[in-house]
DNA sequence: TAGATTGTTAATCGATTAACAATC
DNA sequence: TAGATTGTTAATCGATTAACAATC
């Protein structure tokens, strides 16, 4: 089902495919042209193709792709129509963002359980999902089948959380914190959002940007 | 100062070299060559020693690159330096934990005002930064200098303020809303944070992962 | 059928890796 | 000096773009 050795660059795509397709999808639109979807996407109509045809040949000859058959072959490709068991570890203001603000069923997670080591914080509920003490991790995935963790604590915490979370088996991470995991484990997959990066890059763009247009260089 | 037509993936490795450095300088390491740097980092020496040379030679032959002058150079190069004036709009779970959690003036910025339009919300503060009306947006930007704007609005707010961020005349952007910019906006420069997206792609490759140990394809 | 647009191969472009002379 | 490591050029690899035959 699912083709192997797609390579980074493609993949990195696919969620922008689906999220126009869905856009398209809701306006009506039932059958698209490489050609109109590149104007709307900024992508070439070119590569549109070839990133499709890694997947399969969804389209028709001269009359373009279906709307609703690529946004469902392409969350299928995704894998969002899995529902793997989340759990997230720090509900600080950044893990509460996250465990409120995501659609995590819609994106192929379900999430299963917060953790803190802050008393005040323990037995809330965020989202109705429990926030349990962090020395109860080891017991909670022993009893409930956990498929990924979610990293949103602070760098100096992270390492730890981490060699836990390694040793009770769990191999898939969404990482915010400031902590390169794939650098101590190499058998495990990791998502990395670095915020901190992210934001030195806007910080680079505008100055490289001021400077082009100072012309004293 | 700068130097210019530096191919996107260097500007996207720039961060992590910064971090790394910023380690090595606390544990108090001087010196480090590029084939050590390649150990703990992951990437290869060669491409180190490449992306290093792109903004000038800071290493010495047989002795390798001093760690305090490369992590200077690096923070100079990214613009930290820099104190652009940034406004956050939309302070909920993510905005809050954005405008909470970030050290804005580390990398190059200074978050000045936050805006939403919750009756709630106006008027309280959040890291000694006070939310205003979202209507008063014209009218601070035009009594405060404005660099930047930092979108943490729902896809459905986020067409509007975008356009009248833009009529106001600013044209830097850290987006976290799922709505694309640079479609609309081609003089702009823009940094995106698509949680969604990210999510996504860990969706696929632990469902990529699985159908590769799972062998019945 | 004629027009349009895909699927796919070939050409180009760019990024990474390898190699090595320069030099500290 | 001899050993080590950079800076830089050349070789390779991979990704994007162009072109066009296949075909709806």
């Amino acid at each position: 089902m699912h083709k192997k050795n797609i390579s980074a660059p493609v993949i990195k795509r696919l969620p922008r495919y689906y999220r126009f397709l869905g856009e398209l999808l809701d306006k009506g639109i039932s059958r698209i042209s490489s050609r109109e979807l590149s104007d709307k996407m900024g992508f070439s109509a070119s590569q549109i193709r070839q990133d499709l045809n890694c997947f399969g040949g969804f389209g028709q000859q001269g009359f373009g792709y279906p709307v609703e058959g690529l946004y469902n072959e392409i969350g299928r490709i995704l894998g969002l129509e899995n529902c793997y068991n989340a759990i997230l570890i720090g509900a600080g203001n950044l893990g509460k963002a996250v465990a409120v603000h995501m659609s995590f069923e819609q994106r192929g997670f379900r999430l299963i359980g917060i953790f803190d080591n802050d008393p005040a914080k323990i037995n809330t509920t965020i989202r109705n999902i429990r926030v349990f003490d962090t020395d109860e991790l080891e017991a909670f995935c022993k009893e409930n089948k956990t498929d990924a963790a979610i990293l949103c604590v602070p760098k100096t915490a992270a390492h730890e959380i981490a060699d836990r979370l390694y040793n009770i088996g769990i191999r898939n991470y969404w990482n915010f914190s400031h902590y390169d995991l794939s650098i101590n484990y190499n058998d495990i997959i990791v998502e990395n959002v670095h915020l901190n990066d992210s934001l030195m890059i806007l910080c680079y763009k505008i100055s490289d940007a001021n400077d082009a247009s100072d012309q004293n260089e």
